[in-house]
DNA sequence: CACACCAAATAAGTATGACTTTTAAGTCAC
DNA sequence: GTGACTTAAAAGTCATACTTATTTGGTGTG
C-alpha cells in the first residue's frame, strides 16, 4: 500500500495534492513555477514533473503567460485513487466518504451477482474462509483482526465479478474500510448483522444464486450507509 | 526544433499513451528515457514528464538503474478517462465497452434512484425535453442528433444524483453512447423499447418515484447489455 | 471615441550538459 | 557457494540559456 515511492517530485506532489485537494488552494488560484520552485527548494524539473501529474489528475491547468492555475471541484478526476486518499486524509473525508459508500452501494451488488456465476473454486473458498474469519473476530476489540477479513472479501466478491474496472474499485473499498475503522466511524464491535449477511452473501455465491447474493449484498451496503448516517451526520 | 501544437509532452503521450493500453508493448518491456529521446526527438524534459504522467496512470512504473517498465495489466486504473479513451480507440475496445456497460449497469439505476428525490426542477425539464428529443430523433438516420440527445439524459440523470463520482461518470458514459454509434455497434435504428423507457425514467423522476426510476434505468441497462452481446460478441 | 493593430512583458515550454544517486550485476577473496 | 567489494548503467536532479505563446496596454487611424 506504498505510495509511488521516493523522488523529489513525489515530496512535491505530497504537499501540493492534499493541499489543493483540501481546498487550501481555491478553483482559480494562480501558482507560478519559479515561487514554487523557491518554496519547495526543488529545480524547475521537479515543479514541472509534478505539475504534469496534478494535471492529468484535473487538479489544476496549466496556461502560458498564466500560471498553474487550480480547476474547479467539479472537474477532479475524483476516481484517482491518490485523489481519493488525498480528500479521505483531509478535510472532507466525511463528504468523500459518503460519496465512496454511495459508489459502493451500487457496484458491490452488481459485482455480487456477477460474481455467483463467475467465482471459482478457489475464490469462493477465500469467501467462505474470510466471512468466518470476520465471524470469529467479531466480538472483543479486534477491529483490526475483523478489518484484514473485511477489506479481502470485498475484494475477493470484486475480482470474481470478471469486470476489471470492478476489479480495480478493490483499493477503493479497502481505503473506505480502512478509513472507519481508523477514524472510529464504526460502533467498537462491529454490527453483527452484516456479520452474518457476509457469511451469507459466500453462501449464496458458492451455491451459484446471482439474485440473493445480489440482494443481500445490497442489504450490507444500506446498512454500511445507515451506519454512515449515524456516525458522520 | 519542429512546432508542435499542444505541447511536446502531449504528443509523447498521445503515442506512448496508445501504443502501451493497445499492448504494443506488453508488461515487463523496458524504456529507457534515451531510446525515447532519440525516438522522439525532443529533451530529455520533455520524456520525463510524459512518463511521470504514464506512472500517474500506473501505465508504467519508473526503477533507477533499470529503466521504465510497463506495468501489469491489471494494475492499471482503467478508471482514468484519458486511459479509458485510449483503450476505446485501440485494439481492446469490445473489451472496454463490456467493462463500461457493466459499470454503467451497476451505477446509472441508483443514479437515477438517488435523482428521483434529489432533481430539481430544472433538471426534470431537461429530462423530459431531452426524452422527447430522443422520441423524434429515434427514425430515419438521425443517429447524431438522437446521440445528443441520449448524453445529455444520462448526464443529466447523473447529475442529479448528487453524488460527485457518478457526476464524473458523464463523461465516460458520453464515450461509450459516442464510440457505440460511431462504430456501429448499434442498431441502425435505436431501439423503441429504449426510447420509451428513457421517457419512463423522466417521468419517475419528475414523480419522485425513486423506485420506479432505478428499476426502469435497470431495464435500459440490460437493454444495452443485450444489444452488445448481439453486435460485438 | 472606438477599434484595430502592434509591441513589450511575462510565464510556461524546451534544450542541453554536467553532476548525483540508486542499484543490478559482475568479481574477487575466503 | 557466500559474502563483501567494485563497477557501470540508467534514472534523478540542477542550473542556465533560450523559445514560444499570450496577455496587456499603448499607439495610431478611422
Amino acid at each position: 500500500m506504498e505510495k509511488h515511492g521516493q523522488g523529489l517530485h513525489a515530496r512535491v506532489l505530497a504537499s501540493l495534492g492534499p493541499a489543493i485537494t483540501a481546498g487550501e488552494y481555491p478553483p482559480g488560484t494562480v501558482l507560478r513555477t519559479d515561487e514554487l520552485e523557491r518554496r519547495f527548494d526543488v529545480s524547475r524539473t521537479v515543479i514541472r514533473e509534478a505539475v504534469r501529474v496534478l494535471e492529468s489528475m484535473y487538479l489544476v491547468a496549466s496556461r502560458r503567460r498564466v500560471g498553474v492555475t487550480v480547476r474547479p471541484t467539479e472537474e477532479w478526476n475524483v476516481f484517482d485513487p491518490q485523489v481519493i486518499r488525498w480528500r479521505l486524509a483531509g478535510a472532507d473525508r466525511p463528504r468523500q466518504l459518503r460519496s465512496l459508500t454511495v459508489l459502493r452501494s451500487a457496484v458491490e451488488p452488481v459485482a455480487a451477482g456477477l460474481a455467483a456465476t463467475l467465482a471459482t473454486p478457489e475464490q469462493c473458498a477465500r469467501l467462505t474462509e474470510h466471512a468466518l474469519g470476520m465471524v470469529a473476530t467479531s466480538r472483543g476489540q479486534q477491529l483490526d483482526a475483523y478489518l484484514v477479513h473485511d477489506v479481502a472479501f470485498h475484494r475477493t466478491v470484486l475480482n470474481a465479478s470478471g469486470n476489471e474496472m470492478f476489479a480495480r474499485l478493490g483499493d477503493v473499498v479497502a481505503e473506505v474500510l480502512a478509513g472507519r475503522t481508523e477514524h472510529h466511524v464504526m460502533f467498537p464491535d462491529p454490527d453483527p448483522a452484516a456479520v452474518s449477511l457476509h457469511v451469507r452473501v459466500a453462501e449464496a455465491i458458492r451455491e451459484r444464486d446471482a439474485a440473493r447474493a445480489e440482494s443481500l449484498t445490497r442489504e450490507i451496503a444500506t446498512g454500511a450507509m445507515a451506519e454512515l448516517d449515524v456516525l458522520a451526520p
